[in-house]
RNA sequence: GCCGAAGUGGCGGAAUUGGCAGACGCGCUGGACUCAAAAUCCAGUCUGGCUCACACCAGGUGGGGGUUCGACUCCCCCCUUCGGCACCA
């Protein structure tokens, strides 16, 4: 009988699916592991051959952790909120939930094909409202939270007002500083808008980034993805939803220390949070009360900032312009803000202009003249910065090209053309009262921020270049915010009781018309009259973005269909952390630092157990064209996971996918690779079943040969490590090695080949089970227990030992395992080609490594 | 420009507390089976030299240098590819 694949894969999956065989729960005698994939975006095209990479490597450490005795928490869903089924609606006026509804069929479908082992009662769905409901919870719990910097924890936001009442802002260090009685004399809106200052999620009206073709704004995260697609980006300030995911930048970066993830996810991480050590430094304006704020990482060179520049948007800019400057400044100003960033980052020429004022160097007294340029940005540190041309090689080009002073402050080599931006010791800065002439830059640092300190000019400072996370979006196929806008500015949250807040339906799906979305067309929904008191308001007409259902859906698989809470606090307890997180690099920076604020909020706030969502996070490689380019239709080079099923099977195609290569490795697509490892499951299929469809009769219970229960053993333990360590074309490579050894036999172990079934199984699930059945088993093997390999018998007798001459192989010999040293050694003097090379010369040295080798050095 | 990862046969890749380079698979070559083909099985397959052949010799893990009895593995410099960041003060 041949290998039927379709029968034998199909009977399985519907096998699986009507005992439920996947389905788990808590189960406090056996430890648990939580295996979890990156949930995909169903979108309209299906399924491509990456998902199946992620999926399988995740399934297989699954089914093996499984039989190894755990109780595998292993699920999956679908993030199904996202811009195609809108504009999709858009053009055609089907509604979303439709489309969504179809694709997540037939993603569905194409991921039961492989045969992966979820556990299917578990599936969650972002656009669920039974979902959302808790997407809407959780953000709620965000509004109604602060961040309290001396605990470095998030507390109700209740804790603050309470503070408010009592003492004002005396125990915090705040700009907009008040006192008890103060807050108390505000009016509710005061009231709400101080509070606003702290809300984890709070409006603000900022510049950001507005997507005209999309209709929306997009988080900085966002921007270079849409640019890349050829949508043009532009600032504009308007009022949005803000995340104040910065309070936890400084927790963001320590417990990253203790992730087992990539290097290089981790460095993405670290480099997106930009954290830098430096200092504020106030600068006087002359003739003026006021001063500029700049920060800098390097206050030793203070003595050396012999101007100032802002950012074109900074707010001081109006006030120092003088009357003869104001023209060429408004004219700059309009100029800058017509570009992008990315506009202004290419221009290779720096550009600026003098305003007219001038601002005092509170170390040297000098007066310095105060530029605007628009290579100082608003969006990070203060928007303004002392320049120090002589170690800054941006300023240095700046001064260079408008003719302003440079003064060298850190000793360094001769180099006139160029600023040095490396330590040394100080010169030149000398004041009345500091001097930093002759210290180490760590030491002038200490100094200068202590002087300034003492001064109140100044003091020591952490910046990041993180920044708020923009969190709402102008569309309709989100999660509603539910927040009401009263008609007296107040804002209401929609309480908890009502939740979820569901989108309306509308009658025809069409942009706003404004920088609204769609769900400001809805009318009755929009408006809103409280019940009781009759006070109108006006619903919030932002969704959310697509990161905020991913934000938390690994904790939803753990209590899915809980309508309470958001997951029992029992369960989160007995299945979180997720033990091993695999899913595609590009979402470093975005999901997976989302999903780690948000996480640690719920911690703070005592609703999930562990600090950190993602204990082990692996990335799965790119999968390339047979061509080795990125798939893509213009290319014609994609492959089709359903033909690669239809043509070769379910268990080919997992196996080809993880024997291609490293897990994290970019590798292209071969399809004559996937008729070898067809081939191979071919001859495990004959090496049970005969052609009459029997087992085959060379299987008989008799002892193994030596030599093949070693290599038995060997299998056993190189497939059980090399999952451990994801490395699974080694193990298949193993496997393969262990069949052409079985098919040589006359007589077969049937002991040994039905654990080869077993240990085969996590890769080729549906053979597995079939041969496994075959061999006279009633039950799945999903549940039988991995075979263990005898560490005795792994290791070999006899052993290889090489002779080598001057570091070069002459011999080979096969020795017992273990002989002693000078036994070698004899036996490499006796040796024919040692003998021949050493040639009579003096043996100057001896090396002998028991059980490697023998080297001879001798002289020339 | 800065940060990170990686360069091994015709191809995908194996082998690192420094000790036989090329496991396994693909492809290719030859053979068996067959009327023939497919499928399957067996043998060979890093390069060069020498040889009927076996054997033997030399070279070889992006390039150059170094440490070492011995380097794909460790150190320094350079080149290439990929990923990220990019006026972040």
């Amino acid at each position: 009988m041949k290998y039927e694949f379709l029968k034998i894969e199909k009977k399985w999956q519907e096998y699986w699916d009507r005992n439920r065989t996947f389905k788990i729960g808590e189960d406090p005698t056996k430890k648990k592991l939580y295996i979890l994939d990156m949930f995909p975006y169903p979108s309209g095209s299906g399924l491509h051959v990456g998902h199946p990479e992620g999926y399988t490597a995740t399934d297989i450490v699954t089914r093996y952790k499984r039989m190894s005795g755990f109780n595998v928490l292993h699920p999956i869903g679908w993030d199904a909120f996202g811009l195609p089924a809108e504009r999709y609606a858009m053009q055609t006026n089907i509604h979303p939930r439709t489309t969504t509804a179809e694709n997540i069929a037939t993603f569905r479908r194409q991921i039961k094909m492989l045969g992966l082992s979820y556990d299917w009662d578990r599936e969650v769905d972002t656009t669920d409202p039974q979902y959302y409901r808790w997407t809407q919870w959780i953000f709620l719990q965000l509004y109604n939270s602060w961040f309290d910097p001396r605990s470095k924890k998030a507390r109700p936001i209740e804790t603050l007002r309470e503070e408010f009442r009592a003492r004002g802002t005396s125990a915090l260090e705040v700009e907009h500083s008040f006192t008890a009685s103060e807050w108390i004399g505000k009016t509710p809106l005061q009231q709400q808008a101080a509070l606003a200052e702290y809300r984890l999620a709070y409006i603000a009206e900022i510049p950001v980034n507005w997507c005209e073709q999309l209709g929306t704004v997009l988080a900085n995260e966002e921007v270079d993805e849409w640019t890349e697609k050829g949508y043009s980006v532009v600032r504009r300030p308007m009022k949005q939803w803000m995340m104040r995911i910065t309070a936890y930048a400084e927790r963001l970066l320590e417990d990253a220390d203790e992730l087992d993830w990539p290097i290089s996810t981790l460095e993405q991480q670290r480099n997106w949070i930009g954290r830098s050590e430096g200092a504020h430094i106030d600068f006087p304006i002359r003739d003026s009360h006021q001063h500029i704020r700049v920060f800098t990482t390097r206050p030793d060179t203070l003595f050396g900032a012999t101007y100032m520049v802002l950012a074109p948007e900074h707010p001081l800019v109006d006030v120092l312009t003088s009357v003869t400057e104001r023209s060429h400044v408004e004219r700059y100003r309009k100029e800058a803000a017509r570009k992008s960033d990315v506009e202004r980052g290419a221009e290779q020429e720096k550009t600026g202009i003098f305003t007219g004022s001038y601002a005092i160097n509170p170390a040297t007294r000098e007066q310095i003249p105060i530029w605007i340029a628009d290579y100082v940005l608003m969006g990070y540190g203060t928007g303004a910065i002392m320049a120090v041309p002589g170690h800054d090689q941006r300023d240095f080009e700046f001064a260079k090209k408008f003719n302003l002073p440079i003064r060298r402050v850190v000793e360094a080599g001769q180099d006139d053309d160029a600023a040095y931006e490396g330590e040394g010791l100080g010169v030149n800065s000398s004041g009345e009262e500091v001097s930093l002439d002759a210290l180490s830059t760590p030491d002038a640092k200490k100094t200068i921020i202590a002087w300034l300190e003492k001064k109140s000019l100044g003091r020591a400072r952490v910046q990041f270049k993180l920044h708020d996370w923009l969190f709402s979006r102008q569309r309709y196929w989100g999660e509603p915010i539910p927040i009401i806008h009263m008609e007296d500015g107040t804002l209401r949250q929609v309480p908890e009781s009502e939740l979820p807040l569901l989108l309306p339906e509308l009658a025809k799906f069409q942009p706003s018309g404004t920088t609204e979305s769609p769900l400001a067309l809805a009318t009755n929904w929009v408006n809103y009259v409280d019940p009781a008191d009759g006070k109108k308001g006006r619903r919030e007409t932002n969704t959310m973005p697509q990161w905020a259902g991913s934000c938390w859906y690994y904790l939803r698989y753990i209590d899915p269909s809980n309508e309470r809470q958001f997951c029992d606090p029992a369960k989160e307890k007995y299945w979180m952390p997720v033990d091993l997180y695999i899913g595609g690099a590009e979402h470093a920076v975005l999901h997976l630092m989302y999903a780690r604020f948000w996480h640690k909020v719920l911690f703070d706030l005592g609703h999930v157990s562990t600090k950190e969502p993602f204990m082990k996070l692996r990335h799965q490689g790119l999968i390339l064209g047979e061509d080795s380019r990125k798939m893509s239709k213009s290319r014609g080079n994609v492959i089709n996971p359903d033909t690669v099923v239809g043509e070769y099977g379910a268990d080919s195609m997992r196996l080809f996918e993880m024997f291609m290569g490293p897990l994290e490795e970019m590798k292209p697509w071969s399809t004559r690779s996937v008729e070898g490892v067809f081939r191979f499951l071919n001859r495990v299929w004959r090496l049970f079943v005969t052609e009459e469809e029997t087992i085959d009769a060379s299987i008989q219970d008799i002892p193994p040969t030596e030599e093949f229960e070693k290599l038995y053993h060997q299998t056993v333990k190189k497939v059980s490590l090399d999952i451990e360590a994801l490395r699974f074309n080694t193990a298949i490579s193993q496997l393969m090695i262990f069949t052409n050894e079985a098919m040589k036999l006359e007589v077969k172990p049937r002991a040994l080949l039905r654990n080869f079934v077993l240990v085969l199984s996590p890769f080729a699930p549906h053979i597995a089970e079939e041969l496994w059945e075959r061999l006279g088993n009633k039950e799945s093997l999903a549940f039988e227990s991995w075979p263990s390999y005898d560490p005795g018998k792994v290791i070999e007798k006899t052993i290889e030992v090489v002779f080598q001459v001057n570091g070069k192989v002459r011999s080979r010999v096969e020795v017992p395992l273990d002989t002693p040293e000078e036994e070698l050694e004899r036996l490499a003097l006796d040796d024919v080609g040692v003998k021949r090379h050493i040639d009579g010369k003096p043996i100057k040295r001896k090396i002998v490594v028991k059980n490697k080798l023998v080297n001879f050095v001798v002289g020339s």
